[in-house]
This record gives structure tokens, C-alpha cells and sequence, in this order.
DNA sequence: AGGGTGACTCATACGATGTACGAGTCATCG
DNA sequence: CGATGACTCGTACATCGTATGAGTCACCCT
């Protein structure tokens, strides 16, 4: 077995970089090339659009050249779901008043980053916690904490959290994928027996914003009532 | 292309439905046949337990013999997810007294009937919603209404109770499936940065079924003050 | 200078998978 | 008795992830 790359880091520093050997145009296959370029596959393709054949195509490398800098196609998958999930904002957060405001927009901002990249909801329930994702739960223990929610109910409001903002964003990122399924539905529901669903327009309804917005309040409200 | 079988229903009535042709230990095929055994594929084997061959292997036929009752895996997919969330219980909570109970009563069973087949969480936010998801949803729909939900607010409240439950049924039922994830987050935890998630053991909390019902409490706190 | 080492690339090949195609079987009906 | 349709299934193909092992090249040690 020859010793080959794992886990974490030791990216080698060679001395000369990249002495020209082959046109400037394609740098040298790194990991962060491949998990930048698999993100642009997969917003183009979608999750299936992502092969290692393909990837290694636009790298302009052979398939099999990957793997000396990814273990399998599943480490690619939790690469490219980590990296969309990064937070810039922490610092004025810690010292905000308004711990509402600051989790609102966290939050927010977590469904949008994964909204732009509809193939990271679908993904991300069945990966690995990366760093960035616990980075995000820190800032939001260490906010609701502040802001003086009861430290045994602290996991329960983070879970909670959480809970929703996936449900949403898994829900919303699937949805519009394919209108087609929401007019079925709301075919099956006219033809059939759901007199409720069908007053309130539930499938039609377009406000996903608004409607996340709302509901974070309401659970806001449940879990430090104001 | 020939007639084929698509859509719904139109099951056809033979005159002797198996006139003991082959061995009685072999039914024929069918399309209910087909779903129960997926299940079981999937329960066994998990999501990609399940291939056609496999599947065909299980029931005594062929592979492509699957397909004059199914138009393709995917519906395999569908069907196998719809069935599992059959709920029974709706005489009883149309009468009750107790909306909040009903409730909470039917998102537990929801719940618990997903976490019985943990792939059926990974699933189905990709997936169409079939009957069984319509029937709880109106049935939700017509509680909260009874329960004096405002009509402005009864959309948003569906949503806010679907994304809870769906998010905490996708997490957990992807989280033990992989205990080594969570002891391998736990170690960066502690090498690394996140005090606070750190401190409340935020990862290592195995009360889910609690933390589940006390989140639940919360938000319809907030939807619906007592 | 020369040989070794280790980092990296890649062609080939293998075993799987979903499913298109078309030929087969058989009960039924005109 | 021939035709029709319902159903089964063997074969074949394209595509996938990746194991294997040979190749290239920069560098270091002696």
C-alpha cells in the first residue's frame, strides 16, 4: 500500500510551483481545485451530474488522477457541502444587542448559501458534520446562551433550530426542482379528498421567504418568550 | 411504443388469478408485491441496498420483468416511501378535545414511523409528496384550524411543524447510522474551537426522543400561546 | 554524477448498475 | 384458429466508481 494522502492537511511545499512545464492555463490538480470545480458541476449538473470522469474532464486531468488527492467520491461530497457553508460575520455578532436579530440573520443566511446551491440540502442530511457547519452551531449556542436561555434547554433550542432551518431548506431546495410534482399534487388534491389543504392554497403558496421568516419568529417566541 | 402501464391505477381483473401454474410458493407479480418487498430490501440493506436485480432476485423473476408493473427505479423509490407513512387515527382525533395532544400525537407517530425505516428520511425530501403525505398534512391542516389557528397564520404554521419534523427526523435518522461521525466531531470539538458546543454536550445527547418533544412544546408554543 | 525516493499522473480493466430492445409464453376472445 | 393483449425475461449497452500498476519527474543523498 503505498502511503498516499489522508485526512487532514500536509499539502507539501515544493519549491518551484509550477516551473511551466505544461501551459500556465492549467495549474497543478490540487484539492481545492477539485472541490472548487465540483461545486461549479454541481450547480450546472446537479447531484447527478457529478461523476469523477466528468470532474477529472474539466480539470483537464485523468479520472484517476483525483484520487491521489481525494480518497472517493464521497469525500468529494463533503468537501463541496462544507465549503458552501461557511459564515463571515461572527465578530460584530458577539457583541450585538439584539441576540434575535443576529440569530435571525445567521439562520437566514445559512438557508440562503444552501438555497444557491439547491444540491446541498439534499446532501447534507447525509453527511458529516464539517467545521464550518459546527462553527455555525457554536455561534448559535454561544448566542442563545447569552441571551439567558436556560442552560438545560440550551440543546433542545439548538436542535430545535436547527431541526427547522433543514426542514425548510431541504423542503423549499426540492421544491422548486420540479414544479411539475407541486401541480400534481394540487391535482391530486382537487380530485380527491383534501378540502383544507386545498382552501389554503398550501402547495401554491410562494412565499418561501416570508413563510420561514414567520415561522423562526413563532419558535423564537416558544423558546425565550418575550 | 406499446400501451404499457403508467399513471394510476388500472390494476386489470384476470378471471383465475393463478390457475397453479407455477409453484403456489410463487405469487405473481405485482405492483404491491414489488413495494413490500423493496421494503424490506431497503430496511435490510439500506438506500443502496435496493437495485433491480436484487429486488427481481427476491420476488423469483427476472429483472426486466419489473419493469411492465413499474416505469422505473425511481417509482420504486416513491411508492416504497409513500407506503411507510400510512397513519391510522383519524376517527378519534376529529372528535377530541385535546387539539394539542392530537397534534403532538400524530408528529411523534410521523416520526417514529420514518425512523423505523431510516432511509425513508434521507429519501424523502427528493421525493414527490404521494397520499399518505397529503392525508397528514390535510389532517394537520384541519386541526390547527379547529384549534383557532388564524387562516393568515395556518399555512405558515403547517410549514413551520413540517420543517420541524422533518428536520429532526432527517437528523436523527442519519445520525446513528454513523456513531463514528459523531465521535469524530466530538474530537475536533474538543482539539479544536467550540467551547460551548463542547460544553453542553451538545453532540453526545442521546435523549432525541425528549429533545424531539420538548422542541415540539416550544413551537406550538409559539404558534398557538396557551 | 548517479541512484533512489516519493509525489503525482494516468491508461486499462473490472464488476456493478439502470434500462432499451425485442423475442418469447400463454389465456382470452372473435 | 388466428389475433390480441398481458406479462416475462435474456441479451446488450452505456455509464459509473475505483483497483491495479506502470509511467514521469523533481529532488536528495552519497
Amino acid at each position: 500500500m503505498a502511503a498516499k494522502r489522508s485526512g487532514a492537511g500536509s499539502k507539501r511545499a515544493r519549491a518551484a510551483p509550477q516551473p511551466a512545464q505544461e501551459v500556465p492555463g492549467e495549474p497543478p490538480l490540487s484539492r481545492d481545485r477539485i472541490v472548487a470545480t465540483a461545486l461549479e458541476l454541481l450547480d450546472a449538473q446537479g447531484l447527478d451530474g457529478l461523476t469523477m470522469r466528468r470532474l477529472a474532464d474539466r480539470l483537464g486531468a485523468g479520472a484517476m488522477s483525483l484520487y491521489w488527492h481525494v480518497d472517493n467520491k464521497e469525500e468529494v461530497f463533503d468537501l463541496a457541502l462544507d465549503s458552501v457553508l461557511e459564515y463571515r460575520g461572527q465578530p460584530q455578532m458577539v457583541e450585538s444587542q439584539d441576540w434575535r436579530a443576529d440569530v435571525v440573520h445567521m439562520l437566514e443566511d445559512w438557508r440562503t448559501s444552501m438555497l444557491r446551491h439547491p444540491w446541498s440540502a439534499s446532501l447534507l442530511p447525509r453527511r458529516a458534520l464539517g467545521p464550518n457547519i459546527l462553527g455555525r452551531l457554536e455561534l448559535l449556542s454561544k448566542t442563545l446562551s447569552r441571551a439567558g436561555v436556560a442552560d438545560a434547554d440550551l440543546n433542545v433550542a439548538i436542535w430545535s433550530l436547527w431541526n427547522y432551518v433543514m426542514g425548510a431548506t431541504i423542503t423549499r431546495g426540492n421544491f422548486d426542482l420540479s414544479d411539475d410534482d407541486r401541480t400534481a399534487a394540487q391535482q391530486r388534491l382537487t380530485s380527491e379528498r383534501y378540502p383544507t389543504i386545498e382552501r389554503s392554497r398550501l402547495l401554491l403558496d410562494d412565499d418561501w421567504d416570508g413563510a420561514f421568516r414567520k415561522g423562526l419568529d413563532f419558535l423564537l417566541d416558544g423558546l425565550a418568550p418575550r
